[in-house]
Parts: C-alpha cells; sequence; structure tokens
DNA sequence: CTAGGGTTAG
C-alpha cells in the first residue's frame, strides 16, 4: 500500500465504520503506526476514535484519545456520541465532564448526546445543568439542542420545564413534536398523543415516519380502529406506502386491533420487508392466538434466509408454547443455541415459559437454572409452569423464594400464578390470605383475572354458594373468566340454579360462545332436568351457534397427525379401530362404563355409546399408542376442551398400559398417570 | 470525523 495518503487512510477507516469491519479498521490502524510519524495527523486520529467508539470498543477509543494531544471538541464529540449510541450512558457523561476539565468547550453536536445519556439515565438535576450551561452559552435556541433539552425533561417526568421550552423554541422541528407525541405513548396517555397530532397538524406540520409510528402505537393503545385505518389512507397519499418502518407499523397496528388480515396484506404488498417485518407479523398472529400461522410465517422468513435474532427466537418459542409443540419448541430451542441466542433473558423466559407449558416440568427447570440472569418474567414462567402441571407446593416454594430471599417484587401476573397453585392445591384459607394482603404487601390492585382465581379456589374446593357471593360483593364488574370459573364450579357440584344464573351472563358477555351453553346443557341434564336442558340445545341452535369442531393431534417423528371424531381417514385405520375396541374390552373389565351424555346427538343409547367411544382424543391416542415407542409419553393436543367421558377413559387406560398420556385442551392441561389425572377435581 | 425525535417481544 505504497501510495496511501493520509487523506485515503481516513476513507478506507470510514467505509471500515460503515461496513462494521473491525478487521479493516485495526489494517488501517497498524498502517497509521507503522507509516506515520506519532501522532498521527489530528483528523486520523478522530477517525480511529470514531471506529473504536462506533463499533462498541471504548476502551480502544479512550486509548486513542490519551494518545492524542491535539483534542478536539470533535474528538471528544465522536467518543461521547460513540458511548451514547451503544447505551454506555454514564460514561458518556464521565467524558462529558472530562472534556470540560480538558478545557474543550462542547459545541451543539455535544449537548444533545449529553441531553440524551441524562435523559436515558433519568438525572434530572444533571440535565438541568446540562441545560442551564446551554442557556449561558446560547445554544438553547439551535433545534437539535432545543429539541433533545425537551425529551430530557419529558423523559424525567418534569412535563411543567418542558412545555415552558417547548413554547419558548423560536422553530419547533418535527422532532419536537415527534417527541411529545412519543412520550405521551410512553407514559401511557395515547389520548394525549392523539390530540398533540391534531394540534401539530393545525399548525401546518407535515408528519414523517416517526410521527406515523408513534401515532399508529397511540391509536392501537386507545382503541382508535377507525382512525388508525384512516391514517393508512393519509399516509399512502403522503408517500409514505415505500417507508419500512412505516409499514411495520401498520402490521402491528392491524395486529393490536386483531385484524390479522389486513396485517398479513399490509406484509404481503411491502416491496422491501427487514426483518423487524417479519418478526412483527409473527408476533401479530401469536398476540391473536394464531400460533400455527405464526410458526408458518417463521418458516417462511428461514427459507428466505432471514437470520434468527433473539427477537425473532422469542416469539417462535411462545408459539410453540400455544400450539404445545413440545417437538417443534425443541427443534427451535437448538437453532436457538446455535444462533448464539439462548443466553438471552427474552429467549430464556419463552423457553421455561414454553416447556413449562408442553408439560415437559424438567426441561422448564433446566432452562431455567441455566439462564445467567432472571428477571420477573422468567420466576413466573416458571411458577405458572410448576402451577399448570399440579405442582402447587413447588410453585408456591418459588413464590417464597423469589419475594424473600430474591427480593424480586412481584406483578399482576405473579399473583395469579400464586392463586392459581392455591387452588390446585386446594389451599382455600392461604388463597384468601394472599388475595386480601395484595395491595398492602406488594402494592397490587386486585384485578378481574385475580378475582376469577378466587371464584376457581371457592368454587372447586366445593364452597359454590360462596363463590357466588364473592362475585356480588366484587367493587368492579365480573369478566368472562369470573363467570366461566363459576360455571364450571356449578358443573363440578351440580349446581343447575347458580349455573343457570353464570351461563346467562356469559351467554351476554360472549354471545358466540358455544362451550357455554354445552355446558349448561350438560349441567341441566346431569341434574335430571332434561327439558331445560333440550331447551338450550334449541336455543343455541336457533341462535345459529355451533360447536365448532374438534381436532385432537399429535406429532410422531416430526409429522403432525390430526384426527376429528369418528375419523376413519387415517392410513392406519384399521389398526386404530383394532386398539380402539380392544380398549373399550381392557377398560370395561376394569369398570369403566361408557357416559353418553357427553354424545352431543340425539342417538339411541347404544348409538352414543358407540359415539363418545370415537371422539377425536381417543382417536389420537390409539394411533399414539401405534406410532410411538413403548415407554414414550403420549402427548395429545385438542383445539377445545377434552371431553369428560374421554377425560375418564384416558384415566383407566393410562392404568392398563402403564403410559403417561399428556393432554393439552384450550383450557388446561392434563396429566394421565397409573389411573389418576393431575386435574383430580376436574370433572 | 461529531448531533435531536424512532418500527418488533416474554
Amino acid at each position: 500500500m505504497p501510495h496511501l495518503t493520509p487523506n485515503s487512510i481516513g476513507s478506507v477507516i470510514e467505509s471500515a465504520v460503515s461496513k462494521r469491519s473491525l478487521l479493516l479498521g485495526r489494517a488501517a490502524h497498524a498502517f497509521i503506526i507503522r507509516t506515520l510519524d506519532t501522532p498521527p495527523p489530528a483528523f486520523l486520529s478522530n477517525h480511529l476514535v470514531n471506529l473504536y467508539s462506533k463499533l462498541d470498543l471504548p476502551g480502544s477509543a479512550e486509548l486513542v484519545i490519551r494518545l492524542t494531544p491535539s483534542r478536539s471538541v470533535v474528538t471528544w464529540t465522536t467518543l461521547i456520541a460513540g458511548l451514547v449510541q451503544n447505551g454506555h450512558f454514564a460514561s458518556a457523561l464521565i467524558h462529558f465532564s472530562n472534556m470540560l476539565r480538558d478545557h474543550v468547550q462542547p459545541n451543539d453536536f455535544t449537548i444533545p448526546c449529553a441531553f440524551k445519556a441524562a435523559a436515558s439515565l433519568r438525572l434530572h438535576a444533571t440535565g438541568k445543568q446540562v441545560h442551564a450551561f446551554s442557556v449561558k452559552s446560547g445554544q438553547v435556541t439551535d433545534v437539535f439542542v432545543g429539541c433533545s433539552a425537551f425529551a430530557m425533561y419529558l423523559k424525567t417526568g418534569l412535563i411543567e420545564e418542558a412545555k415552558k421550552l417547548f413554547d419558548e423554541m423560536p422553530e419547533k422541528s418535527i422532532a419536537m413534536w415527534n417527541a411529545y407525541i412519543s412520550n405521551a405513548v410512553d407514559v401511557g396517555r395515547p389520548r394525549d398523543a392523539v390530540h398533540k397530532f391534531i394540534e401539530f397538524r393545525r399548525a401546518g406540520g407535515n408528519p414523517d415516519s416517526i410521527t406515523f409510528c408513534k401515532f399508529l402505537n397511540a391509536c392501537s393503545d386507545a382503541s382508535y380502529v377507525e382512525l388508525g385505518q384512516q391514517l393508512h389512507g393519509f399516509s399512502i397519499r403522503s408517500g409514505f406506502e415505500e417507508s419500512v418502518q412505516v409499514s411495520n407499523g401498520f402490521i402491528d397496528f392491524y395486529g393490536k386491533c386483531g385484524k390479522t388480515g389486513q396485517a398479513e396484506v399490509v406484509f404481503d404488498e411491502m416491496r422491501e420487508r427487514n426483518d423487524v417485518s417479519w418478526c412483527t407479523l409473527v408476533s401479530v398472529f401469536v398476540q391473536n392466538h394464531e400460533d400455527e400461522k405464526a410458526c408458518g410465517v417463521f418458516l417462511r422468513a428461514r427459507k428466505e434466509g432471514v437470520e434468527p435474532k433473539d427477537f425473532m427466537v422469542s416469539i417462535v418459542i411462545s408459539a410453540c408454547a400455544g400450539l404445545s409443540g413440545l417437538e417443534l419448541g425443541r427443534s427451535v430451542h437448538s437453532l436457538a443455541v446455535k444462533a448464539c441466542v439462548d443466553d438471552n433473558i427474552y429467549v430464556g423466559s419463552a423457553l421455561v415459559d414454553m416447556y413449562g407449558k408442553c408439560g415437559s416440568i424438567e426441561d422448564a427447570e433446566r432452562a431455567f437454572h441455566e439462564m445467567p440472569e432472571r428477571n420477573l418474567v422468567t420466576w413466573n414462567a416458571m411458577m405458572g409452569g410448576y402451577s399448570h402441571q399440579g405442582h402447587s407446593d413447588t410453585a408456591l416454594a418459588l413464590f417464597e423464594e423469589m419475594t424473600g430471599s430474591y427480593r424480586v417484587p412481584p406483578s399482576h401476573v405473579t399473583l395469579v400464578c400464586v392463586l392459581s397453585a392455591c387452588t390446585r392445591a386446594g389451599a382455600v384459607k392461604q388463597g384468601m390470605e394472599i388475595f386480601e394482603s395484595m395491595r398492602e404487601r406488594y402494592g397490587i390492585e386486585a384485578s378481574a383475572e385475580h378475582y376469577a382465581c378466587i371464584v376457581d379456589l371457592l368454587g372447586r374446593a366445593g364452597m359454590v354458594e360462596r363463590a357466588y357471593e364473592f362475585i356480588k360483593k366484587m367493587p368492579i364488574s365480573p369478566t368472562i373468566s369470573v363467570w366461566g370459573a363459576l360455571l364450571n364450579a356449578c358443573k363440578v357440584y351440580g349446581k343447575p340454579e347458580l349455573g343457570t344464573i353464570a351461563a346467562h351472563k356469559l351467554f351476554e358477555l360472549d354471545p358466540k360462545d358455544s362451550g357455554n351453553h354445552v355446558l349448561l346443557s350438560n349441567l341441566l341434564a346431569a341434574s335430571g332436568r332434561w327439558e331445560e336442558a333440550t331447551l338450550v340445545r334449541k336455543e343455541m341452535k336457533d341462535v345459529g351457534i355451533k360447536k365448532g369442531t374438534g381436532y385432537s393431534w399429535v406429532t410422531v417423528k416430526g409429522k403432525v397427525h390430526t384426527f376429528q371424531a369418528k375419523d376413519t381417514g387415517h392410513d392406519r385405520n384399521s389398526e386404530i379401530q383394532a386398539t380402539l375396541a380392544k380398549l373399550r374390552r381392557q377398560m370395561e373389565a376394569a369398570g369403566y362404563i361408557p357416559d353418553t351424555k357427553y354424545s352431543l346427538h340425539d342417538l339411541e343409547e347404544e348409538e352414543k355409546m358407540t359415539e363418545v367411544g370415537h371422539h377425536s382424543e381417543k382417536i389420537a391416542l390409539a394411533f399414539s399408542l401405534l406410532a410411538l415407542p413403548p415407554g414414550v409419553p403420549i402427548r395429545i393436543t385438542k383445539n377445545l376442551r377434552i371431553c369428560g367421558d374421554c377425560h375418564s377413559a384416558f384415566k383407566f387406560i393410562s392404568g392398563i398400559v402403564g403410559r403417561e398420556i399428556l393432554v393439552r385442551d384450550n383450557n388446561r392441561f392434563h396429566r394421565f398417570r397409573d389411573g389418576h389425572c393431575s386435574c383430580r377435581d376436574y370433572w
């Protein structure tokens, strides 16, 4: 490289920075040391500081600074800006004061960095000092300086100071409006954000891509669905159809409003996508419980060569949790290890959650213990896993450990886990005590979810009337899950009157749901109130509510086998039928009597018996017994709730064949072993 | 060679 001039070395370093190539940058640095005088020209030192601070090697950058006698404002600012960009806010502030001690005056590039660092650390006193400095030097009126000072006051919560600054600014850049709107969204005041946007438009402002993104967040947070849709037209007219960020914002907005179809349309129509586009679409499907679609988009992304980063991996793992897809979950786990993202706290928490929901508590524990750091979500996931699997005592012990020795303050999610663990353990007294001390001890206001837990707690313990009295005294209006818990208890303990009250509340709140009608009708039938039961069925038919088709599925060697009731379409059908017949004989010998009230059709008794014998979960079980090697636990997933007859049949079968049977239905998890189920009181 | 406001999650 004989012809390299200092100027061209500068360009080489510049390109190393833009390509983020440390190798190239180090080569240039070595070349400088070998061929040029020490110290090199000041501008080359600046280039080197820029290189190391952008590539997040602050130590090397500091070293270059120390070896540069002619440190200028640019040298210092380059270092500080790099530190801020890489999130090292405290060192940025330390170097800001080092710079002052070095008698170098900050310019209007330096001060915004200092404001940003102070704001990110919520150091309002430091922020005020920087502000005072910029007033004295006359720099506040600069649009960048003023805007960053304004943003600092917003972030540190000094709203009055922020407003004063806003009004005093001679020229308001769009960044100032964006900072305002964005802050309103961040502090949970989306309506303020919307009002500010309208004020901005009245003042003649034209939104840019950042305004659109933040405004969309405000729309979804405040459920302003129509406003967001109107904005879609406006954004296209303003020429933002090509903006990847804005399109990503619309995908997210439509997803949060439950319009997954629209979200997909926006995604499909994008000419260019980045990995955020893919992640957003996957998470849209997960948020709306369309986990299969989420996995489908993920596989498509893999095919298109999108790198599996921590973000994507954590979302896909939660999709696997929703599907109870242990095999797929394991394969995403190994992908996470290969991509070196399994150390990420989001990924780790998602793994704990996934293994817990898939019924593999040992894997959940392993993932939990292997995590380098844990946060509240990690603890919640582990506790949820234990509680879900019926290990109530372990869940409660973990709660003690978390709040006691680890001093992690619980969230409302934690308390839902704890209360449901109490329910499973039948610990009424303990559960009530925790519930009543929530506000005082943990500063958590009980939400409808917590009330539902208590109704469930009392209901499952057989105190159905007390549960109803409890609902009547609720200070907030009871939700679907509250009445659902009561109806469930009425079903278990045969309380047709209360059950009818609960069910009718549910019909109002959730008119399209078929499950509640079926539950009430079964309850009435079981209590001998045949006419009322028939009436509920008739009502259901009249209003046009259909019971969704029930599916059960199992995964064998990575292939998913799906079954419906009375399914005869599988390749191994004749073997399946033979297994079902054999199982029925063995069960009957052990004392099993088919419970025909779970047959939903108007048939003769004999036919009903045959029908319940061919529910999708039984077929899936027969197939699993054929297809899986002996001793391996059988995992069945069902999109509806497992039927009561199948539930008792599975208990018998688990004893007869000596196998563990794990069923994940759309309500809960069942582990059948040695003639028992982990949910004991459920049916 | 240096700057403000910013899209995705458990």
